[in-house]
DNA sequence: CCGGATCCGTTTCGATACTG
DNA sequence: CAGTATCGAAACGGATCCGG
């Protein structure tokens, strides 16, 4: 399925949101499973806890991918897994998902690993430098 | 209109986003507009930029007063007129508008004031108190 | 006028089944 | 394994109507 550029009334703002990609749970979802939780293929976005269909999950990894977000490619290991990657921009992203993390665990209750929450809170600056070095390094 | 809280399956997740808010474009304008631009009435909401349905908006109203994150009142110079004010809860995504704010004007072409991009990259603690502070006088 | 509520056609979602 | 195809259900959006 093509990712659909649905035609936004809404650009022009002065304070503008980018909302292809703010505006959605899965796509957010996904970049935040990509980030943290190391997931790659497809299958591995499937079985996650968040029971996304197959059909929106590629939909979003079409968009994501056509929003220069994230980059599709054949696992070097084996050829016959398709494996998605952050770019540039996607890790980017990086410190805006810390917030919203921060955020919902400071709002509701949640279960977050209390070590991370730390790091993320008084180490930020560290924190982000560690992710994006993880992600220059393979 | 009531704020139907769309059952999520996604939750028990060690990192967990509140979607409530992060996952809806809506949500996330109205709080957008509420903190940055003024607005305080339906009609403003209404009228600005986004070209919001009336029955869209105020059911994300609606959503965002039940999820405590902003509160609905008789507009103290007005009584005819609703109000519609940010609590501590609301003001406490500044952080992460900030951050998704950046985020776009970074990686997509924008026309949000410099001045105001430069006080939230580079003065992001004093910016995030001013916004406080505004708050917090009325 | 202001703040919605209701109706209704269209779009998108989501679950499952199916395919290369 | 990595996706399509299909189809009913839900959400959206525009227009209009309504109570104060």
């Amino acid at each position: 399925m093509k990712a659909k550029p649905r035609v936004s009334r809404r650009s022009g703002c002065p304070i503008s949101i980018a909302l292809e990609i703010f505006g959605d749970s899965w796509s957010l979802l996904i970049v935040r499973d990509l980030m943290f939780k190391g997931l790659r293929t497809f299958s591995e976005f499937f079985c996650s806890e968040e029971k996304i269909a197959t059909n929106i999950l590629a939909d979003r990894l079409a968009r994501l991918e056509s929003a220069g977000i994230l980059t599709k490619g054949a696992d070097p290991a084996d050829a016959r897994r398709v494996h998605y990657r952050l770019t540039e921009k996607g890790i980017d992203l990086a410190p805006a998902i810390v917030e919203i993390v921060l955020w919902t665990t400071r709002h509701e209750q949640t279960d977050a690993p209390p070590n991370l929450l730390r790091a993320m809170r008084s180490h930020r600056e560290q924190f982000l430098a560690d992710i994006r070095k993880r992600w220059a390094s393979g």
